[in-house]
DNA sequence: TGTACATCAGTGAACGCGCGTTCACTGATGTAC
DNA sequence: TGTACATCAGTGAACGCGCGTTCACTGATGTAC
């Protein structure tokens, strides 16, 4: 052999690894295949020799990028307590760093919406993705487990993306940072204290159920 | 005169609607100029007497079709009960009908992921109709006002937004259908009742809320 | 009143450009003898 | 050992195509005289 034995796997992981961060960036359709080979530091040509088409580089792109969320995310919990991880998951992605570095971020906030619009195939591959980082998450939710503890993690994961594509589209601004907070409250379930107008209980699923709430959030926070 | 007085406008609207409806079906990108002017009847030649570009109208059909949302939703919500509007609207978002057909349904969970990547202008106008969709939304949570109805509505925004865009990224199937449910409980304040098990009644009805929550957060407080 | 001209929303050919994809080729290096 | 050949990852020119945009024109109808 003219190169190592593992030479074109190197290469071709290479490309998927540089387009999930052009992607990312710029959208499903924000790159070209020749920009994305560039990245990769190759030309155009040797594309189709490491993939059937464009579009199948960017599903293996999205799914090389959420098995490497799921990577950093179980590195990063890994040595906290149990109890503190899912909060840790949830500030980390609901924080201005994510927000702001989509490239390096969770691919659905990203790529997701685009992504919809593909073939049943896409989507299915697409669902066994988001099926696994509903799975970490659940994993990690406190104080539930099996059903409960799934259908948490599903609310979560859509919080956390719907949050982070509002908080994306609404640029920079007052209103991006009150989106993120909002999500990050509700979905640890801690109505920020005082509220934003500092005046009563902020969450309000009724005056009584807003006081419950924050003991609940209280005795969480010890 | 040798067209009446206003056909312009009308034609300009017209070309604006069915571009809205086209852009969420296909997305930002998933349609060309050609095609937009021929949903209206129209050549493409004549476009640019009505926009200054392509990403004119995209912006343009974006506001028209968060401002026809914002106008469904009051009429739809104007005949029930105060009560029970907030419910109504997160029901309506989070339900199948919604998710199947994009081209007639929220261009957030459509749109805001391309559109986050356009110029700060392009998001200052999206984080306008963002906020318009967050006043009426926050007028209808039950039991606050003011900044605490502003987070409420913010978080439960999020979450209907990311559940719809998730659920739509995971094609046809059970993982689809679970997450608006697990959405649908979670902006209603009904987690899983019972915390921990995910045992119980699955619904409580709108009056009742506020004691399921008070249940669910004092469970989940232990 | 009739005729010439002005207006302007919409038409359709044409533009340059970048896209995804194909393909004959290169050149470094392994293998056969 | 040296030489000829085989292998194949990567190159770069070329393709047809559809895109956003421009522009000279059309044709229906209003206005001036």
């Amino acid at each position: 052999m003219r190169y190592a034995k593992d030479h074109k796997q190197e290469t071709h992981a290479r490309i998927v690894r540089k387009a999930s961060v052009k992607l990312r960036e710029r959208g499903a359709h924000g790159i070209g295949v020749a920009g994305l080979m560039k990245e990769a530091g190759l030309t155009h040509g040797g594309f189709y020799a490491h993939f059937d088409s464009r579009e199948a580089l960017v599903v293996e792109a999205f799914g090389d990028a959420m098995d490497r969320s799921l990577a950093v995310w179980r590195r990063k919990i890994e040595p906290l307590p149990p109890a503190d991880r899912f909060r840790a998951i949830v500030e980390t992605y609901l924080g201005p760093a994510h927000r702001d570095d989509s490239g390096h971020g969770c691919a659905l906030p990203a790529l997701a919406a685009e992504l919809a619009r593909e073939s049943v195939k896409t989507r299915r591959a697409l669902a066994a993705k988001i099926e696994d980082m509903v799975g970490l998450l659940a994993e990690q939710v406190p104080d539930a487990s099996g059903g409960a503890a799934r259908k948490q993690a599903l609310a979560a994961l859509a919080t956390m993306v719907g949050a982070v594509v509002l908080a994306r589209a609404s640029g920079p601004g007052e209103l991006s940072d009150d989106i993120l907070a909002a999500g990050r409250d509700a979905v640890l379930d801690k109505p920020a204290p005082g509220g934003t107008r500092a005046k009563g209980p902020a969450k309000a699923a009724g005056k009584t159920a807003g006081k419950a709430a924050i003991k609940a959030a209280a005795s969480r926070a010890t």
